[in-house]
DNA sequence: GACACGTGGCC
DNA sequence: TGGCCAAGTGT
């Protein structure tokens, strides 16, 4: 009895911090505010929550203004066009992400009149919404009693009730326990409020368990489990991949781009033609150089680690006479070349030049 | 279930 | 320095 008077209390306890601790986002409306009446706009939560899949607050804050200054409403970024949203995502990572953005943007405008809906299942129909951000966004917008798991609500059930199961296995039995502390009243509030302290206080390391809302109910830490939990399977090694990219400067100015073709890695993105990435161990991959000219390979190479491997690229240079024809890409004029619209690996190839 | 898919910060 | 980690989704 006193277990389930106990577990009755969590989510009021966990909201009674949040109310305190609610950490400030563009994004998101206040619990004082949200109490009076307040909802978010759904077009806000939906890029946050897109934004923010496998992305630190950190690193948001800026693309998320940047966004929703540039296209206010769903309307505007449904009209936008491609290379421009591809550009302004350019950094961020992830960039299927931005591509089923304006996928789903364009689905709200032609199918739900420009509005999101609130209901879980109809969301989870749009392009680049999964059953997390499905959860969030009918939880946090609407105030619709969804469960969202993500990484730190799969910490903080497998802390709070001490599963030992690995991940990704442990998903279910996280989900279920999680489902059971979902409350009726303030659910959006309370999404967020597991989400802050997974991301603040039962962090991946050294949680901070002295301070903790949920100190006492917490079993890990009565067992002094909490460090590692949650247990994870083992990650497979990355390969290195070795290059070559070519960087051409025309007379004039003009840089020499491609548009990468939208499967794929850096799908959508602009980068420099260049080689395969191959998993070479001796010579690295040449290609084709995209332009006859008096290639110069630059000192030094290009790092970056992606999710699963490690790239090594070579850069090589030439300037480029004004009437030749390349055979891959196009000339970009420089006052139309943002290096910021480049993915990181590319931007780096520049810097490189630069130098 | 396994794998592809980015990036920057942290220790 | 190098591996881990972050508010996942699509195939």
């Amino acid at each position: 009895m006193r277990e389930t008077d106990q577990t009755g209390d969590l989510p009021r306890i966990l909201l009674d911090w949040y109310d305190v601790h609610a950490r400030q986002m563009p994004w998101r409306v206040a619990p004082a505010d949200r109490k009076a009446g307040q909802l978010p706009d759904p077009y806000h939560v939906w890029m946050s929550e897109i934004m923010l899949q496998q992305t630190t607050v950190a690193a948001v804050r800026d693309y998320f203004t940047r966004f929703v200054a540039r296209w206010p409403a769903v309307a505007d970024l449904a009209g936008a066009e491609d290379a421009d949203v591809m550009g302004e995502w350019a950094g961020l990572g992830y960039y299927a992400r931005a591509r089923n953005l304006l996928k789903c943007a364009r689905v709200v405008v032609a199918e739900h009149g420009g509005a999101f809906p609130a209901d879980h299942d109809a969301l989870l129909k749009l392009p680049g919404i999964g059953p997390y951000t499905a959860a969030a966004v009918s939880s946090i917008a609407f105030d619709v009693p969804r469960t969202v798991l993500d990484g730190n609500v799969e910490r903080v059930m497998a802390r709070l009730y001490d599963i030992h199961t690995p991940l990704p296995a442990a998903k279910p039995e996280l989900m279920a326990l999680a489902e059971t502390l979902t409350p009726q009243d303030r659910p959006g509030d309370y999404a967020q409020a597991v989400m802050d302290l997974g991301a603040t206080i039962c962090s991946p390391k050294s949680p901070a368990c002295g301070i903790c809302p949920w100190r006492d109910p917490c079993l890990a830490r009565t067992r002094g489990t909490a460090a590692d939990l949650p247990k994870k399977t083992p990650k497979k090694p990355k390969p290195v991949r070795h290059g070559t990219v070519y960087l051409a400067q025309r007379a004039d100015g003009a840089w020499l781009l491609e548009t990468r073709p939208d499967k794929g890695l850096l799908g959508g993105m602009l980068g420099w033609p260049g080689s395969e990435w191959l998993d070479t161990q001796e010579e690295r991959p040449m290609g084709e150089p995209p332009v006859q000219a008096s290639w110069q390979p630059l000192d030094g190479e290009v790092r970056h680690t992606f999710t699963h491997f490690h790239l090594m690229l070579s850069v090589q240079t030439a300037t480029i006479a004004a009437d030749t024809a390349p055979t891959k890409g196009a000339f970009i004029p420089p006052d139309k070349f943002r290096p910021s619209d480049l993915p990181t690996v590319m931007r780096k190839a520049f810097d490189l030049s630069r130098k």
